[in-house]
DNA sequence: AGATCAGCCTTACGTCGTAAGGCAACCATA
DNA sequence: TATGGTTGCCTTACGACGTAAGGCTGATCT
């Protein structure tokens, strides 16, 4: 109270707010200091006497993206409390990739980032809380840990993502394949199968919740076979 | 034959190897026109003559490593011929991983991309072939592409990668882990029991050939359940 | 010999991250 | 109330980046 600042003081927080707020609606590539700090209504220069630089900055974005992941799975495994291994890290994994999809530019910062927020610590815990909790040796649930990769943290491994904005030539990417079905009968034949709900018709087009899903169970199915044994059915391959 | 240019012309092709040469060796961020201009003998302009701009560029190298991936995957299959799937598969992926270890800026650079390399997909449908001549439909074909993700190109998602040249701190990070083992106990247990023939003591220290082989026969086994089945052994849990 | 042209260079612009230092409002103290 | 420090923001400036525009040179062709 007492009479109001001239203006809200920058802070930490404030910047990191705004950060969010800029990419989630522009993309990463509109992340600039000079661009931030005029959405704030401030130099450039002024960011420096609260984040210690861009790569600071990216790193507070990387953290709090990891921060409500953290929240999100914590409260969708309070939810589904009681159910078993699977089930538990089903709603884990799903609540993280929530959170990814109001946050499309967060598994590039991720990948990208060479330092591990200090967050994700506590979020393998509780993965691996639940594994060992599940029946699984460390040896096994280290490497479940590895296998998940990236889908611990709600997002699948999508090499080569489509670019936003280029939907409408539907026809034109159908066209193309067909032109190339001599070449590839197989990959033709598989879309010409799959077209049926789908509507963005490239390799990349469906990072669907079912392909996410189906992935997560092939996983669990064979993690449930390997629980007890010391791996997969069939480990190795006679060279 | 002829007396000789007073020095070899610019070209596409030695701009790109070039640029792989220097990528390499000191990383992708060491990759600027001048810089490349300058390894080459030449101004930063001339390049343009030769590439559409710095993306045409990455666009470019991304083209390179695929083309060796299929030139590797091609090969290891054919000596791998005769096979099952699974034994055909994990040939092309190996072959993939080796290429990924020779390029270690390869994985962060393909998945930054855009637009589809025209050469993924013909390797896809080779993919896809033994995916069908092993006898799955093209729905789980289909959904077996995506659960590989970035494995059919050679490289696990390692969502956090350490850094390169920060090995010497080992008794550092196994410091900083003891005094974080109270929070995070079974964190704590599961490096001590695993870290037998680890040197790189962080979360992201092991994407090791044994991790890898063993994510992808994970997927193996779980695809042969769900090779004539609708889908993996439990693709739903109860709501 | 003169014209054409590919290949390379020079100069310059706008944008980026950020180092260095200035200035004005606030606070505690006397 | 005067004073001196501290905090918070701004101004200016530098070097690096990608690249647009246009100039020069030497090889090739008629």
């Amino acid at each position: 109270m007492g009479a109001r600042r001239r203006r809200e003081p920058l802070s930490r927080d404030r910047a990191l707010v705004a950060a969010i707020a800029l990419v989630d609606a522009e993309g990463i590539a509109a992340l600039t200091m000079r661009r931030l700090a005029a959405d704030l209504g401030v130099e450039a220069m002024s960011l420096y006497h609260h984040l210690p630089g861009k790569e600071g900055l990216l790193d507070g974005l990387v953290d709090a993206v990891v921060a409500e992941i953290v929240t999100a799975a914590d409260q969708a495994e309070t939810e589904a409390a009681g159910g078993n291994w699977r089930t538990r890290l089903r709603s884990r994994f799903l609540a993280a990739r929530a959170v990814m999809l109001r946050h499309p530019w967060a598994p590039a910062l991720l990948t990208s980032r060479s330092t591990i927020p200090g967050g994700v610590y506590g979020y393998y815990e509780g993965i691996l809380a639940i594994l060992i909790d599940g029946g699984f040796s460390y040896r096994i649930a280290h490497r479940a840990l590895h296998a998940f990769g990236s889908l611990a943290l709600g997002f699948a491994q999508e090499v080569f993502q489509p670019a936003a904005g280029a939907e409408v030539d539907a026809d034109a990417a159908e066209a193309e394949l067909a032109a190339l079905s001599a070449q590839l009968p197989h990959l033709a034949a598989m879309v010409a199968a799959e077209l049926h709900d789908a509507t963005d018709p490239t390799l990349g087009w469906c990072d669907s919740q079912t392909e996410f899903e189906f992935t997560l169970d092939l996983l669990f199915d064979g993690l449930e076979q390997a629980r007890g044994a010391a791996g997969p059915a069939a480990p190795r391959t006679p060279a």
